[in-house]
DNA sequence: GTCTATACTACGATAGAC
DNA sequence: GTCTATCGTAGTATAGAC
């Protein structure tokens, strides 16, 4: 399976150093092959990057599938399942951002994020699309708010779910620590699902002034 | 003034394309100079990189030095004026998150959160240590939560600030738009702001319950 | 201080043997 | 399918003219 094993090799390399940091012959001999080997899968570097782009998306996709898939049944009005809900996603990303074995995955998508390329409409279209939009389909059932204002609090909810990855040196340096043991990952994992919870009641109750009177 | 103009482009190359992406031919051209200028003014590459992480961060220190100065004057039992200093550091921090003039210094940052080098060092002591540890401090006076939790919460207060720039692609896309507009960015500031507050008022809630009996 | 020349290494792509 | 060999084109570094 020379390709699978290139595969593999390609996703860490490129989330590590970026598709112009990545050399095809570190990849190629990382995976016990030959360089030529990538131009005959992938047709080149170029190619291999959209496949990881494709597998990164799928993974996340299938990893992410048994939460999200329920979502689409919850009722308009069913705003306590609703929450339950997006704190268990949030509670499974959160433990995602702490493991260090798909620090990859992260990093290859954060830098698409910020700098899209041909591999962001893949993985947008493969799996952020999908989860985006269930979050902030929650989100409004959840709390009442706008659609432009689900999203963005999306977005602010994913960002402290991510913060564990986008602020990893300094967090640690901060905590005294060198890697995220089991005890930090429960402590941020609860303090996360507690700012969830906080952050959906005060958006509720901006929604529902009534509610509160 | 080659070697401050070299400094400029590099900024915004490295801050691009990563310290292996970016070319000091390039560079070097882009600042209408010869690429041995930056042999001759930071001893290859790598000092430039190094020398482009000390501006960052000596940048970033005077953009939020008017916010975070202050900060050390609050006395340790009054809750309300570190709310307000929080309120007032995010609502900076979230200007610039949607302000693609800066958007160079976050990506070089946010690269090496992920992946430090030595360049990480230069930012974190000129800055990132300075203000995480501020913010870490008012979260502590605004809410009773003890010092680790504190800089959980700091961390992720700051990851739902760079939500922006980290989920950008997506949140555009969520939206409907290609860039951030003047009226986008005040609804992601109002949404923040609201989101801070939320989570200082859960967080105090949780350690001071006594006040809410 | 700044440039031009050049040296050397590493890159990705490709052709052809097996 | 997979490898070796090679080509052309980047890359950084350096020496030396001005």
């Amino acid at each position: 399976m020379t390709p699978n094993r290139l595969l593999d090799v390609a996703i860490a390399a490129f989330g590590y150093h970026g598709l112009e940091g990545a050399s095809t012959r570190q990849i190629a001999g990382a995976a016990d092959s030959a360089m030529s080997a990538i131009t005959y899968h992938y047709g080149g570097k170029e190619g291999l990057y959209l496949a990881a782009a494709d597998r990164i998306a799928e993974t996340l996709a299938e990893g992410m599938a048994v939460h999200v898939d329920g979502a689409d049944t919850i009722a308009p009005g069913d705003c306590l399942a609703a929450r339950a809900k997006l704190q268990a996603i949030f509670r499974l990303l959160s433990e995602k951002m702490t493991d260090d074995g798909t620090a990859d995955h992260s990093r290859f998508i954060l830098r698409e994020q910020m700098n899209p390329t041909a591999a962001f409409d893949r993985i947008y279209d493969g799996f952020l699309e999908h989860i985006f939009g269930t979050l902030a389909t929650l989100v409004v059932i959840a709390t009442g708010a706008d659609r432009r204002t689900a999203a963005i609090v999306t977005s602010a909810l994913v960002g402290q779910a991510m913060s564990p990855r986008s602020s990893k040196a300094s967090l640690l340096r901060q905590l005294g620590l060198r890697h995220y043991d089991a005890e930090i990952r429960a402590a941020i994992q609860s303090c996360l699902a507690a700012n969830v919870d906080a952050m959906l009641d005060g958006l509720a109750a901006n929604n529902r002034p009534k509610d509160l009177s």
